[in-house]
DNA sequence: TCCTGTAATATGTCGGAGTAATTGACAGAG
DNA sequence: CTCTGTCAATTACTCCGACATATTACAGGA
């Protein structure tokens, strides 16, 4: 059920400029307006300080209904987007006020090409969290938790980090090792950044094969970590996360 | 804060249970919604996996519009605390999905009385990103940072902390030292998370007067960034948040 | 027992009407 | 000329009622 009804082609003839959100498969008509917006603004078209047209020119140009857009809007004031008042319009609020770490927001932000910058602010924000995660890990993981993370290790050694079930089995080691942490907060927060900085990994595959095996890096940091050896855990995830930073480095700047 | 009773709200008579929500100045209604129902999530009245009544029935009992309601319902679900789908109702996502980092969030948390075991897993997070924050501080501050810095300093001085101006010299100070990392996650993460810990030092402030004079400590991280002696700065943020973590144990767990 | 089609139900979307609040302009006083 | 208070216009905010859509649950048949 791609597009509902062409039929109001007439006006494009009149306007030319409604432009229809493309909506998927069990995403919500707000859902892809918020996203829409949201990866407008994160891309740099819509700056800080800038006022988006009136409620109801708006939401007609989408072709859409104000409830929607409006639910859109909310979603965009919860992540700190943009803000609505009164006689005033909704305008983009400035950049340290937007939730960057929110999953959706990193989303939209490696949505198109991505700024430099933040990803090497993500980068420098991972090498600081991950390792102190790999000590934590190494001080209160039990059984069960070495357990999942040798599991997930073999699945790796099995299938090559190019296929799906490989970077599967990658995810779920780290994810083992944030719940071995037992930090709810460090938890949600290195997921979003885990994921986000892996988006890279996407850009990076599509430009060479990777260059090194790393199964070995992901071994030391398991056995640091099996072992309890907090400090050699918080070492060799630093390793991983630099090795992660030069070779993306490498794939972007050239 | 909120003088939500959580009384029954023995409304036997004919009113019919509309437990209207209470609307500050400046605040919309669809927020006062979010925040009631957020801080509900929040303080465990609706755990996990609870399914809330019917758009109709809820808006009905809170006695708002069903469309305000629903703008409520669009918060929550982009800071992942519930999700909506058609015949299934709203249902409370594991807390694994909640980004607890947002502030607004963080703000629910604390509304009521915040759960020890999140706190300290704040205070972990922070004695995590404070200390690296000041050694980044300590590599790229300039001159105008450090101005800035000293004249936070000095305000804390004249002011007691006790006092709101000087509370806010404490935060000018810390913010000096976020925009000196140049970086904006770091940044957007550290101010979350600072000002959701200093909501407990209102706690720990009602119970006694600080023990510690604060000033010596800022002065140390202060000295340690000006020279830009990366490890100094972070050994001596380290101290920082290590005493404010004894403080507000001291106060909160007796 | 398993599968398939159908119906019920709650969320999703729509359009319009009316309310409340903020801003910017204007007039008057200092 | 500057400042202050009031007023009006504009805009977001809220409410309402209706219809569309998707998902679940149940009943019927293989």
């Amino acid at each position: 059920m791609g597009q509902d009804r062409p039929s109001t082609d007439a006006q494009a003839a009149e306007n030319g400029g409604s432009v229809k959100v493309a909506r998927g498969p069990g995403r919500r008509l707000h859902g892809a307006i918020a996203h829409k917006l949201g990866t407008a603004i994160l891309s740099g078209q819509y700056a800080p300080g800038d006022i988006l047209s009136g409620e109801v020119a708006f939401a007609e140009e989408l072709d859409v209904s104000r409830s929607a857009y409006r639910e859109a809007i909310q979603v965009l004031t919860a992540k700190g987007l943009v803000e609505s008042r009164p006689k005033a319009g909704t305008r983009v609020l400035p950049r340290n006020r937007w939730n960057l770490l929110d999953p959706e927001v990193l989303a939209w932000a490696f949505a198109g090409e991505p700024d430099i910058q933040f990803v090497r602010d993500l980068f420098e924000l991972r090498a600081i969290v991950e390792p102190a995660a790999a000590r934590l890990a190494a001080q209160r993981r039990d059984k069960n938790d070495i357990k999942i993370m040798k599991d997930a290790l073999a699945a790796m050694r099995r299938h090559t980090l190019a296929t799906e079930l490989g970077r599967a089995a990658d995810r779920d080691f780290h994810n083992a090792i944030l719940n071995a942490t037992r930090n709810d907060a460090l938890q949600v927060l290195s997921a979003s950044i885990g994921a986000a900085v892996n988006w890279t990994t996407q850009y990076k595959q599509r430009a060479r094969a990777l260059p090194r095996n790393p199964i070995p890096d992901h071994v030391r940091v398991f056995d640091a970590i099996a072992s309890g050896d907090a400090a050699a855990a918080a070492d060799a995830m630093g390793v991983l996360v630099d090795l992660a930073l030069e070779d993306t480095a490498s794939a972007m700047g050239g």
